[in-house]
This record gives structure tokens, C-alpha cells and sequence, in this order.
DNA sequence: GTCCCGAGAT
DNA sequence: ATCTCAGGAC
């Protein structure tokens, strides 16, 4: 009988409990040490700054993420600067950071808290879960970080350490399950502040030090309590579920490269011609499907039938 | 489930 | 050169 558990034995919530303050203990210590100085943490800046760096960081490091951030927030400090603005700025000003339709959405979104909200993000789940680009990862981290209120903040970081501090597993990929749901609420602390010291230290502890490949036990604050270096480390570097997704020759490169070519067209151009394209990428039906695919979403306009340009 | 990027590590 | 890593929309 394997059967995946559909919730907590007695036993792991009466385990949890006992450790739960320990860890609370410890970890508030290590993050207090530890965290790193980014320019959006300790209140320097406002809930929009906040789920600014939030999206910006989904899908992508922190350290990538700073200089974007901080030439972003003076460009548009806040919703209404960034709704009026030129979408193709606001494209070439995303730049390498990745997966640019998340600039689109980040765009429809300040039109919304612009327009809807007055210019001030909503304090509550439901109505930030519900913006363009906001999930509920996203949503738990403005409602914990910006907000200050008793959430769980559930990503992979957050996921991988306290299945394995907790429970003694890897978290395997996947969406996350109503186990990991589950714990994240019960060990989250009851007093809201510190419910945000747990959310933020979790995080940064699957970031700099329970990491999914090679997890620094040596230098971790919950070494002497962590169910997963106790049994062993069972399973450890397990592969995910979650589909490798290479690169090279995907329509993710080229439609990387045709975005590319846009940003980085000199002052007084705007278009770039198919002929060009094919220069950069010969496959022909390839790249017409990508071209297709850009304006599809949004991120490019097609021009009499023979060139693209960012959208106007 | 599949599709969206790019940089840093190895 | 190849591998690794990360949320949201659909």
C-alpha cells in the first residue's frame, strides 16, 4: 500500500507541534543575520514596490533581479506611472530579465490598481489574487511582505524546506499538494509579525542554504532538529516531476531573439524587417510561428506583413 | 499537464 | 557544452 497521504497523520501533527517553536526560535536568529539586504525588504518601499519585486522574481533570481528593480521603480514609482506608460518602453525596460509577457501583465495589472483601486494595491487576498499576473504565490507574498498579515507564503523554496525539516521528504514538483498546504498553515507562527519573520526566513533559507541540489546541513540553523538530515537525507536531489525544459532551439529562444533585436534597435528605428529575422534565425517556418505567437500575446506588432516593432 | 526566458554553475 | 532553477496562464 503506497498510496500518497491525502493529509497529516495524528503522529506528524503531534511531531510538527513539538517542533514548530524550535524552529520559529532558530530561524528568526538566522534570518535576522542572515537576510540578504535587498532594496525592497525592511520597509523601504511601498506595496506596489513590493509586488513589483515579486513578480519580477518569479521565475528568476534575486541578484538578476536588483538593478532591474531599482531603474524600474525610478522610471514608475508606482501603478498610474507604469499604466501610462508606453507599452514598448515598458517591454524594452523588462530586457533580459525573461519570459517578458509577465512585463505585459505587470502593465494590465498598474492599469487596474490605477483605475480601480486608486492608485493603492488592494489589502486583501481576493482581490489581489484576482489582478492580471497575480497568483496566489504572488498574492501570499504582497498580502506577508507588503501587508504585514498572517499568511502562508507557499513556493518551492518555501515547499522543499518544510517538507523537509518537518515531514523528512523531498517536495517532488508538481502542484503543490494539499499535504504541503496543509503544513504550511500549521507551522506558520500565530502572531502575524512573526508569521512574516517565518514567511521571509523560510524563503531565504531554501535560497542560500537548503537548497535542492546540494543543501549546506553543515551551516543550517535547524541542523540538530531537521527531520530530513535526521533519517539521512533520504531521497536527496530526487528528480522532480516537473518537465525539463531545455532551451536551445525552442520557440523560447527565438521568440528571446526576435524580443532581442527590438530592445536593442538603435535611436530612431522601430522596426525590424522578416529579412532581418531570418538572418538571426533561418528556420523560416519556426520563426513565423514565433512571430505569430509574440503578436498573439501582445508583445509585438506586425508591420504591413514584413516586419515587427514593439507595440505602440 | 504544457508553454513561456535567460544567466550562472558545473 | 550541458545542466539547473523558478510562478502564472491556459
Amino acid at each position: 500500500m503506497t498510496t500518497k497521504a491525502r493529509s497529516l497523520t495524528t503522529q506528524q501533527e503531534h511531531d510538527i507541534d513539538l517542533m514548530r517553536a524550535a524552529v520559529e526560535r532558530d530561524l528568526a536568529l538566522w534570518w535576522h543575520q542572515n537576510a540578504r539586504d535587498l532594496p525592497w525588504r525592511f520597509g523601504r518601499t511601498s506595496p506596489w514596490g513590493v509586488l513589483v519585486s515579486e513578480v519580477m522574481s518569479q521565475q528568476t533570481q534575486m541578484s538578476r533581479v536588483v538593478g532591474y528593480w531599482e531603474a524600474w521603480m525610478n522610471k514608475w514609482p508606482d501603478a498610474t506611472a507604469l499604466a501610462k506608460a508606453p507599452t514598448a518602453e515598458v517591454i524594452a525596460a523588462w530586457g533580459r530579465l525573461g519570459y517578458p509577457r509577465r512585463a505585459l501583465r505587470l502593465q494590465e495589472c498598474a492599469g487596474v490598481v490605477s483605475e480601480q483601486y486608486h492608485d493603492q494595491l488592494p489589502h486583501d487576498y481576493e482581490s489581489l489574487v484576482a489582478l492580471p499576473g497575480i497568483g496566489d504565490y504572488t498574492a501570499s507574498a504582497v498580502m506577508s511582505f507588503a501587508f504585514g498579515e498572517r499568511v502562508a507564503v507557499i513556493d518551492t523554496n518555501i515547499r522543499r524546506v518544510l517538507g523537509r525539516a518537518f515531514l523528512g521528504v523531498e517536495s517532488l514538483g508538481g502542484s503543490t499538494s494539499p499535504v504541503e498546504r496543509t503544513l504550511a498553515w500549521r507551522v506558520l507562527p500565530e502572531a502575524a509579525a512573526q508569521s512574516v519573520v517565518w514567511n521571509q526566513g523560510v524563503m531565504e533559507l531554501g535560497a542560500l542554504v537548503c537548497t535542492a541540489k546540494q543543501p549546506g546541513c553543515d551551516s543550517c540553523p535547524l541542523r540538530s532538529m531537521c527531520v530530513f538530515l535526521a533519517a539521512g537525507r533520504p531521497g536527496l536531489g530526487e528528480r522532480r516531476t516537473r518537465p525539463r525544459q531545455r532551451f536551445q532551439g525552442t520557440n523560447r529562444q527565438v521568440r528571446g531573439i526576435i524580443l532581442q533585436s527590438l530592445r536593442d534597435l538603435p535611436d530612431g528605428q522601430s522596426v525590424v524587417t522578416y529579412d532581418k529575422l531570418r538572418e538571426l534565425w533561418p528556420d523560416r517556418a519556426q520563426l513565423d510561428l514565433c512571430i505569430d505567437s509574440l503578436e498573439h500575446d501582445g508583445l509585438v506588432e506586425i508591420v504591413d506583413g514584413h516586419a515587427v516593432r514593439l507595440p505602440q
